[in-house]
Order: C-alpha cells, then structure tokens, then sequence
DNA sequence: CGGCTATTTGACGAATCTCAAAGGGAGTGG
DNA sequence: CCACTCCCTTTGAGATTCGTCAAATAGCCG
C-alpha cells in the first residue's frame, strides 16, 4: 500500500537501495481526507509538505474577490505543496476532489535534510520541480491564447498522459471526479460555459460522454485540436550523469553514492 | 559589470565565499543580443542555460496555430531555461525584448556539477525554481479568473515589486519596452484590446502613460484591484536552516561547509 | 417522497476578437 | 530638408465568445 515507487523521485535518477529506503521512512503520518476536504488553506503556515497517496486533490489560488483558479489537478504519486516551501505562508490551497484521500505528510526540516543528504536525490527533487513549471507553462498557454474548447480539449490529454505514465492498462476513459463547476475553475471559464463546452467536444466525436467518464474517441484528432505539445520529460539526462561520474570521481567512492544503481 | 550578487543563488540561502566564487566561475561565455534575437527556440536541444546580466527576456510558448504566449518577463540577475533541464528539447523560446541583452551561457554538465557539490546551493537553486512555480501559478490565476484590466494591472505590479528587489531608487515608473503586441501576449488578448486595456487603466487614475514610461499613481489602489497578493518570498526559512544545521552535525565539520555565513 | 447537489437549457448582456484603416514617430535615402 | 518606409499605436464597427441570471431537469441519498 505505502508503495515507494508512488513518489516519482526517481523518475529523473536511478536511485539506489538506499535512497529508495529512505524516502520510503520521510513520511511522520498518513493522513486521510473525504472530497471537500481542506488539506492546506492558503494562507496556512509552510511547516510541511505532503504526498498524495490515493486519490485525485485540487491546487488551487483564490483571487481577492473569490474567484478560484485550479492551478493543477494532482494525482497519486504527485508531491503537494513543494512550492510554498519558498514561503512563509502557502500560496496555494489543497483540497480533496476524491471520496477517499490519503496523503503522506512529511515535515519541512525531514524534507530538508533528505534533500541536503544526498545530491542525487535533490537533483531529482530539483527536476521535478522544473516539470511542474512546464507543466504550468503549458497550461498558461493553453488559458492565454486558446478557446474554451481547446482548453477543455488539452486538460483532458494531459490527465489522461499523466495517468497512463502510472497505470499499466492503455485507458482510453477517463473517469473524472471533476464536477463540471471544478472543471470550469480548471480551464478559467464559467460552469455554464464548462456544460456547453463539454457538449461542444462530444458533438465533434473526439470524446464521449457518459455520466463524468469521458472517452477520448480520437486521441490525434484531440491533440491536434488542442495544439499543446506532448511533453517528453528525461529520465537520467546526460548533462547529469555526466556531472554525477564527475563528482563521484572528484570525492572518490563513497559507500553511499557509489553502489550500482537499483 | 558581472556582478556575482545577480545571480539570484543566495535569495534563498546564505553563501560563503567560496560558493559565491564558485557561482562566478559558472559561465563559459557571455554572448550578447539585439532586440528580436532569439536566445533559445522552442525544441531546440538543451544544453545549456543562461542567466541574464543586462536587458529584458520574453520566455514564451507557441502553441500550434502559432499563438504565443508570454509566460514569462525575465529582468536581470534571473536563471534562463532552467525548466528544460527536464527535457530533452527546449519547451520554451527565449526572445531578447530589450537593444541590449547579455547573458551568461553555462552548459548544462557545468550547472550539474555545480548543483551536486554543494547541498546549501542545491537548496537554493530548488527554492529557486519553486519560487517561479509560485509566479507562474500566480498568473495562471491572473488569467484564468480575472478580467483584462485586471490582468494588466496585476503584471504592472509584477514588474515592478521584482524591479524593485534589484534596484535601490524607490521607482515608480517603469520604463516597459514591450510593444503593445507583446504586452498582449502576456495578458493573453490581442494587441487591439491590450490599447483599449491601457487606456481604461489610464482612465481610472491607477496608473498614467508617456510613451513606454508607466507610471503607478496609485499603488495601494492598483493591489486592490488586481487582487494578486503580493508574495514574501522567504530567505533563509527555519526549516532549511535547521536541515543545515543537523546535515553539518552528521558530517562533521567539513572545510567546505562549515565555514561562517558570508 | 423530500431535500440536496449537479447538470442542462434559454435569453440576454458584456467582454473580447476580427478586420480595416487612420495617425504617429523614427530612421533612411535622395 | 523632404519623401518614404516601417513599425507601433490608436480608433471604429461589427462578429463571436463567454458571462450572468434564472429556471428546469436529473441523480443521489436518506
């Protein structure tokens, strides 16, 4: 159930035996939450981070004058809250979107002193990182220069990426906890418009609709129309390897960097 | 002129000397630009970032119609193309917006080197890019929920709070060398609109124009309207220093770490 | 059945886009 | 110094997308 390989810490460095044990001991507590949920409210003091375990959670910002921006839909595997440890309070709110939500909580000083224990480790926590700004870089494209339908169009394919980086089976259906007013706070549109939009895409057949499972009935067509780039992220990039023979070298073989890789 | 206190490594964590030397021996390469060149394109292999010493930067994405959008203003003393370290090819294009652009190019084995041997700059570089995961989400909020005024006077504030931090004089004007083109790119309009925008913001009292000067008359008035808080950015968090503080202990007091905080 | 919440629909209004063209300003060559 | 070009800003008019308000329908659960 607590399986490691959840945390995608390694999906930028082959970890060692080692690594993977002490990541898998950062959590102090596991925590579980009902949909509508609150795990972090904006505003709240940064004393920790979270990993999502189970479940589909909000991130979201709100305007002064209420407006909710979801700024990402997090799914299993996913770190929570990472950006606000460059604050003293969390910008974002987190919120369960899922019936059953359970989420590791790691203190910030645990988190701290795993990450300056070993290098590789924070070069993998650091590139994860770099894939969230992308991923909001893209998204920001999407809301900035395209259609309501386009939108909706790309948000379906990026969860739909996401999901099958950790699900074995292909899954061609998406069963979105989503209500049609979240979606909207996704896409930067009105619940109204989200219906209509939605009705929209399924009158083109590139999806289909049945109660909130949506199938993507023409996987190219919907990528074409969304006009988002299809994200192919490094796993062990050579600049880092590279870097990392040279720093091994440098500090001669240390027990703990130097055994072979899982 | 390549003055180390740019590079923003020490917003986060207090350096010694000899990371701050370090920092300075980065580049390989200081290469100059003229308004409209472009630094890096969209899909271009990643190896190398820069960091900008003189000039303004547009990070922007393309997205398949060959709608741009602006996702990012960078001023001087900011990290270029940090994200794509996450990717084989280059997500973003970086396009010179100022006459004069310098930067400094560190290939990529160069920043993992440097990343790997130190745990504190490691850490700085991940709050680093945490903090512009918070910006970014920040304007995703701006776009997605707000009206294009608001969006306006909310990247006006952006400007200039990040001005600020850098230069010394109080500054209320900025000098923006957008076009009116670009502007809009940012807010995610057309350049027709982003006038109109301009002028109703005019109109209001908030803000007064001469050319490409912008003056903030009101800004209490101009926050409220936006209604993006203003972000404090913690340097040195209590975590962090904590992790340090137990990381040093367990290693003993290594040369390279233990010196006293410049 | 009753009470809730989510989805769907309609009519209208507001924000924004598109297309088109009219000024400005700065540089360049005659 | 003038004419010319180029790019940027500004303005106008009409089309489109999207928002607002209101209400009807559909599920869900006790």
């Amino acid at each position: 159930m607590g399986n490691l390989s959840l945390h995608r810490f390694g999906q930028f460095v082959r970890l060692t035996k080692s690594e993977s044990d002490a990541i898998g001991r950062l959590g102090i507590e596991r925590r579980r939450f009902k949909r509508h949920d609150v795990i972090r409210s904006q505003g709240d003091p940064v004393r920790e981070i979270f990993f999502l375990i189970e479940g589909w959670v909000a991130c979201s910002i709100e305007s002064a004058n209420g407006a909710r921006q979801i700024v990402k839909v997090h799914l299993p595997g996913d770190g929570l809250g990472g950006q606000s440890l460059a604050l003293a309070e969390a910008a974002e709110s987190l919120c369960a979107l899922t019936s059953v939500v359970v989420v590791d909580v790691v203190p910030a000083e645990r988190f701290g002193e795993l990450f300056l224990s070993s290098p590789k480790l924070a070069a993998g926590m650091f590139l994860g990182a770099q894939q969230e700004r992308i991923w909001l870089m893209d998204r920001l494209m999407s809301v900035g220069q395209t259609s309501a339908v386009q939108r909706l169009a790309s948000f379906l394919l990026s969860i739909h990426d996401r999901l099958s980086a950790v699900q074995e089976e292909p899954l061609d259906s998406i069963r979105l906890p989503l209500s049609q007013e979240e979606l909207a706070s996704v896409l930067g549109i009105t619940h109204v418009h989200a219906n209509r939009t939605l009705m929209d895409l399924e009158r083109t057949g590139l999806i289909s609709r049945e109660g909130r499972v949506i199938t993507l009935v023409d996987m190219e067509g919907l990528r074409d129309f969304a006009g988002v780039p299809k994200r192919q992220f490094q796993t062990d990039p050579p600049w880092l390897q590279e870097a990392l023979r040279r720093h091994r070298r440098r500090k001669g073989a240390s027990s703990e960097e130097s055994g072979p890789q899982s």
